[in-house]
DNA sequence: CAGTGGTCTAGACCACGCT
DNA sequence: GCGTGGTCTAGACCACTGT
């Protein structure tokens, strides 16, 4: 303030503050998973107001460097192991299935333990909308049993998913009952016991930041954005099962592979 | 977009105006690519100050949802088209090599015409780091040749992608001379021309914020990450050539077929 | 309890884009 | 010049996490 004539041509306080702190990070200073100085620290050392200490810490949650925690303290961000989601899980769940295994993809792709795995789910009927209608290849307004998940390994959550099944194809089945969720053996199974070997899946990826409630549902800080995946499940030409499935997109890498001869 | 339990039971302010904001948006009240209301205009409409109007646009910022240019004001985010990057189209590339068609995998993906097409390009030989040297299965430090692409479609860069090929397997071919770029066909036509018939590819997605640079040069705004795609082209069992492609995430979306049968 | 970040206010001045 | 967003200050009160 008394920096009369502080023209803003002159690098930016916020900016300054933030560039050191990254460079800090950077160069190990601050490793990874260790305390940044407090915000009122911060303050007494750049002699800013704490709007703007704020302001260069958002600023470095946005590029993913850092990770905020209510009432402890901001993070350098710690190294996230990162898990490979292959394209083949699918036939392995296949052939477990065959074998009487009790697996779910969830469980096969993320190496998790099947004891360490829980999940919220919340069923209901309800029409198809027109995109899901499109992928099923049905007239919009048909009846679908609408399945919604949380997945979660250790307790924390770590992808969310959206089910779609045509409803005359399982009213009245164990599957539509959400008391037989968790179901060893996943959707393959489920679609096994109602007389359906699957042939096919067809996944369309794409990637997007999260929105509030989904950061919140999944408790993932800012700058990490999510893989949104679409997935269809074939019987030969016939669609029988539609999912969307959000995944944090720092805790995995798919992996597909095409064969071309 | 229900609402989801959070630390804070209040009604927090900001969160109410950007909540508004996004519905508007999504139902079409504030259509994309029009201009938001301004800050004093939220503040007068909300009753709020105007660092709160400020954190909702904040969010929405890093949601993705809208953006925002100096002195003008806010918009919700205009539509980009998104693109199919289909599986199959390294099947119809080796097709068109074989049919002496000219085309790349960029323009087949892309839907460009070969006239509205240009890159940048950039040629070294070093040796191999040991994660590019693991895709290759072979020892770091065997010397590349590194070939570096700017893709642009109507003078926007579109995506870039860093390819590595075995020197010994190219050096003194046309495909080391950056002369020949673009080359018609692409890789597969170039690896077609040293004989080798590719096989299999395996690509590994990840998604992430850009970092400043890539921000710089594929000129995307906050809140959108990109995709990031290690593709290996295989002949038979051997890896002929590695890749690493970034492209914004809001422009595309991958699309994968997996057979089972 | 003390220390941390989270939210909010009310002002100020500056830089940019347009007309 | 006027309206837009960008930066910054100096306070205030609240909620969460630890001892």
């Amino acid at each position: 303030m008394t920096d009369v004539p502080t023209p803003h041509s002159q690098p930016r306080r916020y900016r300054l503050v933030a560039d050191e702190l990254r460079r800090r990070i950077r160069a190990g200073v601050i490793p990874p998973g260790s305390l940044l100085p407090s915000e009122p620290a911060l303050m007494a050392e750049f002699s800013v107001a704490r709007g703007t200490v704020r302001e260069a810490l958002a600023l470095l949650r946005a590029e993913g460097l850092v990770v905020t925690e209510m009432g402890r303290g901001t993070y350098a961000r710690p190294a996230v192991p990162v898990r490979r989601l292959g394209s083949d899980r699918y036939r392995a769940e296949l052939e477990q299935v065959r074998s009487g295994g009790l697996t779910t993809s969830f469980t096969v792709d993320r190496q998790v333990e099947w004891s360490d795995y829980s999940l919220d789910k919340e069923f209901r009927e309800s029409p198809a909308t027109s995109p899901v209608a499109e992928l099923f290849g049905v007239e919009p307004g048909t009846m679908l049993l609408e399945r919604r998940f949380v997945f979660r390994a250790h307790g924390i959550p770590q992808q969310t998913s959206t089910s779609y099944l045509l409803l005359d194809m399982v009213a009245g089945t164990p599957v539509a009952d959400p008391a037989n969720e968790p179901w060893p053996g996943g959707n393959t199974s489920q679609l096994h016991s109602l007389g359906y070997t699957i042939t096919a899946i067809r996944e369309q990826v794409r990637a997007r930041m999260a929105v509030a409630d989904e950061a919140d549902v999944l408790r993932i800080p800012g700058g990490v954005p999510v893989f949104v995946i679409t997935r269809q499940t074939y019987v030969e030409a016939k669609v029988v099962e539609v999912a969307e499935i959000v995944i944090p997109a720092d805790r995995v890498s798919l992996d597909y592979r095409i064969d071309l001869a």
